[in-house]
DNA sequence: CCGTGGCCTTGACCGACGTCAATCCGGTTG
DNA sequence: CAACCGGATTGACGTCGGTCAAGGCCACGG
């Protein structure tokens, strides 16, 4: 497959110290002549169109996946076949790592636009993380990470109300959009409302209710996938419901 | 019971190798000499009584710990003081992954009955790691196992109602029970109502009826902190919502 | 022995949000 | 262009489960 001259279209990407990404993704703070090889343990995923599946629920583990450019969402289906989001993965972000338990995938990822994908074949990546404390480290970070955040959701999804997991959804968002460079403030929802209802544990009516009433307050722009976040402060204020304080001096 | 003879309360411990969870536990696989060193780095934690933290919110990261009797809760406090709990650890389990990301933990351990812990401090694992491979693999696939169950959770919490929830929890609680060589039907709640509302996202009253109501309904046997599993059947039946099924052939 | 305090249970009420259903909008196809 | 279709919006209505309030139970200490 790589051995020989003839690269298509891998001349694209190559290198992760050429990459945007370097500072954010995985290679953080890997230098030099690790970096080269890890960079040579990187194979190339096919760029994925929207809908599209990276991997699929119960599928053969093989590899991990940063994604590149464009944005996925993971999802499990139950035995119904009701799906729920687990999440949405923006350039930089690693998925896949729940097949590591049992080499099976747990859940299933899928394209939410064009976006192309960094392939981290397991067996390779893990010599080199023997030989590499280095990344090892860095894995354990960045996975440590994800799982800090997913802390973060269930604190979402047990104890807040509605309107407060939109805005709260709406200023991670914007909170990684910026890191990526990107203007926080103008977001391109690249998924639908049936995916960040599924994400919120909400009704899709009720997500699309609160863009609206988010709009009529001025706090937003709202125009089907294109939303701009016109009061940044309301929004945050927005994030803590009012009526949740301490028992004493919560108005302090 | 090797090299030394005054081992004060040591003497309880020390050694994976003699030690029942081991192959439940972080050095599953790991044979021989490598397992020595590994048992090496395990330093003993002061046993902890009912209500003690492990680790607090915010406080240095300098270790991971793995349940060896007794059981926790983990937990974080958002700003207002409200409580979200993340999840209840038996023995065999780890916990304080979500450190790695920045040194300093994002969530809060609490005995929930008189325990005692393995610590594993993080720079001597780090060593041990980038000499044992193996060690490595495994550690990750225990991560992973770990963000596969909060995977589980988030499709509890997005979805499922009130009493499907419990009925998961429950089971859950049972898997874990029996995987431990315990009575899987008989369970000992360490936890509060109030911890398992949290938990699951409900109200502690809504608990509190679903016992009651399970209990009516020949299920369970529920006398404060002891619950035992009179019917698994209708427990497993009762775990996915009777009226969520598959748009067509759904009862066949 | 009784009182005190935490936890738990039970009941009555009500509101946030899910469900159902109609409509709209934008993009795609013939 | 019209027809169509999936996604999104909006409104009307019902309900699950949260909130509030009043006890009950058990363990502890005086």
């Amino acid at each position: 497959m790589d051995t020989s001259s003839v690269l298509d279209l891998n001349q694209l990407r190559r290198s992760c110290a050429s990459c945007a990404l370097h500072e954010l993704c995985l290679p953080a703070g890997i230098d030099g002549e690790d970096l080269k090889r890890l960079d040579a343990t990187i194979r190339d995923k096919r760029t994925l169109d929207r809908g599209e599946a990276l991997f699929r629920q119960g599928g053969q583990f093989h590899a991990l996946y940063v994604v590149r450019s464009g944005s996925l969402r993971t999802f499990v289906e139950d035995a119904s076949g009701n799906s729920q989001v687990l999440g949405f993965h923006l350039p930089g972000e690693l998925v896949g790592v729940d097949a590591l338990a049992n080499d099976h995938h747990a859940s299933q990822a899928e394209a939410l636009e064009r976006s192309s994908i960094c392939e981290l074949p397991y067996e390779h990546l893990n010599h080199l993380l023997a030989q590499m404390p280095s990344l090892q480290r860095q894995l354990m970070r960045v996975v440590s990470r994800e799982v800090a955040a997913e802390h973060q959701h269930m604190v979402v999804m047990g104890r807040q109300p509605a309107q407060e997991r939109m805005a709260i959804f709406l200023r991670s968002l914007s909170d990684r959009f910026a890191r990526l460079h990107r203007d926080g403030s103008t977001l391109n929802l690249s998924m639908s409302r049936y995916d960040i209802a599924s994400y919120l544990g909400l009704a899709v009516e009720t997500v699309s209710r609160l863009f609206t009433r988010m709009e009529e307050a001025g706090i937003l722009e709202v125009s089907r996938k294109a939303v701009t976040i016109l009061r940044p402060d309301l929004l945050e204020a927005m994030c803590s419901s009012p009526r949740t304080g301490s028992k004493k001096g919560g108005a302090l």
